[in-house]
DNA sequence: AATAGTTTTGCAAATGTTTTCATAAAATTG
DNA sequence: CAATTTTATGAAAACATTTGCAAAACTATT
């Protein structure tokens, strides 16, 4: 089908073999309703056998869109970064973009690395997961002026537009939940929070609304545990075996609370009778865990479709700009949870 | 810190600022050992007062690498693929480069598609999941000869050199320890097979095992069930329902078994003493999951970063090809499996 | 101080496109 | 059928770089 025996297709090669100047090639890809139809036709043809591939990086430096956006997440390798990201994906793709995707393990240099060669390769626009960043990726930004969105958390007071669900919302939410379940005796579990200013806030969220009804939380039920289920599990089973046990663990997200029931499992504890056991996120399969995982939902596939819209939108319309967007976090009340003993 | 004033900073700008010409600052960036240190000194500095950013768009059209690898996945919204591409990323960065991500859903026709925005913008390798492809696909790879791996699944007869585990032999091993355990009333709980030739293979090793063995596995328990954990559940109570119900489940891989777990605690059996449940995969959880579930392990990690390893090896060093690899497949017996009562 | 050798730099061509402007060809009008 | 308008095409400049070659600026040697 496709002739390869000259070295590679450009446009001139074709041009030649369609017995026309360059330019009509370029038009022939660009703006087909100027040309006449057996141009277009001779055209497509030496198209077709020369096996010719557009070069977008040589219409990038005529100041033509890249049709690339660069995504940087702190890993891929989270069910709810993957959610975010295929819903992104897919809304931009719509508009023709693919994107660059990157991630920086939640290290904030790397972070400004990834974006100066986003910046390199001339995305049309980058998203970055959460609200802060370095000074330095603000300013690179800035200094740039590129379409940006900061995806995941949201907060008026955001240095730039984000799309995202409050946090700390989140993290009163579930508390709130808990305490109307009559517990007092709770434990927290969260993720590391350096670089992370989602479980930053939503761990704010829960420890302020705790404080405020008098449900201060003891220091040694206060458990920071790496994002993995089995880390989870064995903190839980470490602190359920004690004499004196929380009615009640409130995790970080639903990853810690899935490792936690497991953990309340394997301690021949019941789930909600002898320990209730909550989780932010609610993540793919929360819902058909045994029990049912009581949650909060952030919607990380609303997330990734609006952001893609809206980035997409202000690259095609230059004029726009993207407007933050809150997408409510909601409590999903469960299985896993229930009325405190006396 | 960047001074932007001026509309934007090119290779020029930044010459002119530092006193040079445009090609001392190209040699600034690309063969620095050539330049006095009193010039590096003050192009350097005229580089950081103008904020420039290389324009790999303009290098690119030398001929001069992309420095991006197009990454083609059925979805990135699978634990297992995030897994793959993460390492893949990771592995990939380390030589400098930044991943074009895609997704084709399973659709063949998007996936020549998304081939082509690739090539468009001279992506220096590309990968693809699966073995089997439109032909299209393959001769544009071919044609426009391009470095490129097929991952996830592994065949010495592979059109293209692949780097991943022999699924046939993955749904072998799954069958045997089945059979082993002396199990013979065994259902079958598979994706759907269209565009997934990793599902299909282990299929295959499943249903050959079992029928070598005398084990047929009868009609109404051979189920299609889309990935999802809510649907095998919904499956798995369908099954287990009936008076006559099989002695063990064999899922197409753990998220599906994760489901039929759940299936069956909602049904009130014992897992293993009522039903063995076993998957495929060895997905994160799996094992913390109560109880543990038996499974045969695809090294994603590693796939993901010999794949990255290989690829980039044979970008960058233009003679070497690269070779088959195939990262073995490894039973992983645990609780959710158990001899079969008579 | 003149010569030869080496290091450092600049000029200009090349890369694969798009786009403006000009011209040729075709269609329309009187 | 000539004049005018419209449509289709080509030539050349522009885009942001790299690179081969040659010139200029140093260093070392006598």
């Amino acid at each position: 089908m496709s002739d390869n025996n000259s070295k590679k297709a450009d446009i001139i090669s074709v041009a030649k073999a369609a017995k026309v100047s360059a330019s009509t090639v370029s038009r022939y890809f660009n703006h087909p309703e100027l040309l006449k139809t057996s141009t277009r036709r001779r055209i497509d043809s030496a198209v077709r056998k020369q096996g010719y591939i557009r070069n977008r990086a040589a219409q990038t430096i005529h100041g033509i869109r890249s049709g690339t956006i660069g995504v940087l997440v702190p890993t891929i390798d989270h069910a709810i970064f993957a959610e975010v990201v295929q819903a992104f994906s897919d809304a931009v793709a719509e508009h023709g973009f693919t994107i660059l995707l990157a991630s920086h393990g939640y290290n904030p240099k790397q972070e400004y690395a990834v974006l100066r060669k986003f910046l390199e390769h001339r995305v049309d626009g980058v998203v970055l997961t959460g609200l802060e960043h370095d000074a330095a990726v603000f300013q690179l930004i800035e200094s740039q002026d590129i379409p940006a969105v900061l995806i995941w958390n949201h907060s008026d007071s955001a240095r730039l537009p984000c799309i995202g669900a409050d946090n700390r919302r989140a993290g009163q939410l579930i508390a709130e939940h808990i305490l109307d379940l009559g517990h007092r005796d709770i434990a927290c579990m969260f993720p590391p929070m350096v670089g992370n200013d989602r479980a930053q806030d939503r761990r704010m969220g829960v420890m302020d609304t705790l404080a405020k009804a008098g449900a201060q939380v003891r220091a040694e039920w206060q458990l920071e545990t790496i994002y993995s289920i089995s880390a989870s599990k064995r903190d839980t089973i470490k602190i359920l075996s004690n004499e004196m046990r929380p009615s009640a663990i409130i995790c970080g997200n639903d990853i810690l609370a899935t490792g936690a029931l497991y953990g309340a499992q394997a301690c021949v504890l019941g789930v909600p009778q002898d320990v209730s056991i909550v989780g932010i996120g609610d993540f793919k399969g929360s819902s058909e865990i045994e029990p049912a995982l009581s949650t909060v939902r952030l919607p990380a596939v609303r997330i990734g479709q609006e952001a893609g819209r809206a980035l997409a939108h202000a690259i095609t319309q230059k004029e726009s700009s993207i407007a933050n967007l809150h997408c409510l976090p909601e409590l999903v009340p469960r299985a896993s949870s229930a009325i405190a003993k006396r």
